[in-house]
DNA sequence: CGTGCAATG
DNA sequence: CATTGCACG
């Protein structure tokens, strides 16, 4: 599943590439509906760890088409997953042996709803389940885990949707208040951060395809876009995806979600929702690559995102 | 669609065919778990009449499976269907010109649940929604329909499952009772009765591959079956398909329902629980078939059966 | 247009 | 092991 032809450079993706207009569709863009039945991707670069967020959108459906190779062909070192659905940990969804440290979140009282799960290669030194500074962080450990390494926090969390008519955006602004304050409080122990996840959040118009007329979508209102910026603003953080593409006329028209609906995928109306967000030394000196692997669409309406770091976590 | 070689005698299904013993699979049974993909029927005798009762456990489910191709085959005269579980009538279900005629009962309160409906090449005389006779009848207006034509009744049923741990037990008990007075009532206008659809009863061991282990299961407590009982006793009516075949050992083996679980189909372990009841001067004069169609598995868990009588309705 | 659940059979 | 509606996205 591996390929082993490609050995690439300590900074590939510092050279932008698979960008494009925004024009219906990107020259060489995917619009493949189901997963490649082979799938081929770059090797993690020697002295880096790569880390993988995805949200899957039901487990058990993912399962059925095409989850675990996905899995092997990335083989990440830290796998964040978002909507697993499943009210119980399955067994053998990835090798025991290759990720010996797992975590699962489930929703409070809510059966085959959000929750997340995280594998590690390597075993964290500490973990927390939710959100330590929300009003009610019992209803936060389907969301949201801090996973804490020797020289860094990583965060795999799933951020609450606004909902249709946006009748939980009050409820998603407490969560962005509480995920700042939590920011803070983990950046006052001097590591690095690697925030990750399914924001549920465009942050700017370059974003997604259609902001003009969704600016009032579950996603991309002001108050969402406001309560990211203020985080990244205040803990100092940077949006390692962005922060390499650059905002120019060329760097739209890559997408991590593409809704099932009105055949969204094959016109390439897409969002960026999942991130890779990181403290800015961190970003400067030890991010190789952030990227987003349209090609494997399919098994979710999410693909995953993946962020490579050289050295150690 | 329809078969024009064969042009069958008056009184064919008088002599038994397709029966067989009740080891594991009767020799030339049918055990496709899809429709067939033609589907050649008997043509409706000369001077015949045909009505088919069909259980096709949602309708929308079953149009994705062949539901139109047997309804063209078959070409009855009246159509019966049980658990269509939509809540609108559906358009263009069957030709409206070779149907001028329909019916749509709907369940009270309960979208998505149970619903019968009819379809009728002439117009009936009168047309009666639900039992008058029920307690509460406005709750059986989804589950029985009489239709009035010049010599005969035709009633199609769909009559209620007493549930998971013969919950609804009681309420099934009054619907028999209450249905046997109706039949009481309308036999006193001096015309033929056909009563017909899913009774979710089988009656005698006979009707079903294991009778021994299902005296606790819905469709086979004594309670039901002495319902049953009690109807054709009190209202002096005949099960037909079992009058013809009679009770002999070779006359069991063909069932109307395979459940899906458990690979029943294809172990043949099924239930007759599709019937056409009539009185038993209809039956002994004019009655030249009554058929259960095992070959049209696979658009529900139900096959159709079908009655053909001499004369007009 | 998908995911999951719950009720129903 | 199917069907449906529902909540959610």
């Amino acid at each position: 599943a591996k390929s082993t032809t490609t050995s690439a450079p300590i900074k590939p993706a510092l050279t932008k590439k698979g960008s494009g207009s925004k024009s219906p569709l990107r020259a060489g863009a995917f619009t493949n509906t189901s997963m490649p039945t082979t799938l081929e991707l770059p090797m993690t670069p020697e002295g880096c760890v790569k880390i993988t967020s995805w949200n899957v959108s039901g487990l058990n459906a993912s399962l059925k088409k095409g989850f675990k190779s996905y899995i092997k062909a990335e083989d990440a070192d830290v796998i964040c997953l978002q909507e697993h659905k499943v009210s119980q940990p399955l067994m053998n969804l990835v090798d025991p042996k290759t990720y010996p440290f797992s975590w699962w979140g489930f929703e409070k009282d809510k059966k085959g709803y959000a929750g997340v799960v995280v594998f590690s290669k390597t075993t964290p030194i500490n973990v927390t389940a939710g959100l330590p500074t929300h009003p009610d962080p019992d209803c936060t450990k389907g969301r949201i885990v801090t996973l804490e390494y020797p020289t860094c926090f990583v965060l795999g969390s799933y951020v609450p949707n606004a909902g249709q008519g946006l009748v939980r955006l009050k409820e998603r602004m407490v969560w962005d208040v509480a995920l700042k304050e939590w920011l803070l409080q983990i950046k006052a122990k001097d590591k690095h951060i690697i925030w990750t996840g399914d924001l549920n959040v465009c942050h700017k118009p370059i974003d997604l395809r259609n902001p003009t007329t969704n600016t009032r979508t579950p996603g991309f209102t002001n108050e969402e876009r406001a309560g990211f910026s203020a985080i990244l603003d205040k803990v100092d953080l940077v949006d390692t995806f962005r922060e390499i593409q650059g905002e120019g006329e060329d760097a739209g028209g890559q997408y991590s979600y593409f809704s099932y609906r009105f055949q969204c995928r094959v016109k390439g109306i897409g969002w960026r929702l999942d991130y890779f967000v990181t403290d800015k030394e961190l970003y400067k000196d030890r991010v190789v690559e952030s990227a987003i692997r349209e090609e494997c669409y399919g098994a979710s309406d999410h693909v995953p995102v993946v962020l490579v770091l050289k050295g150690a976590l």
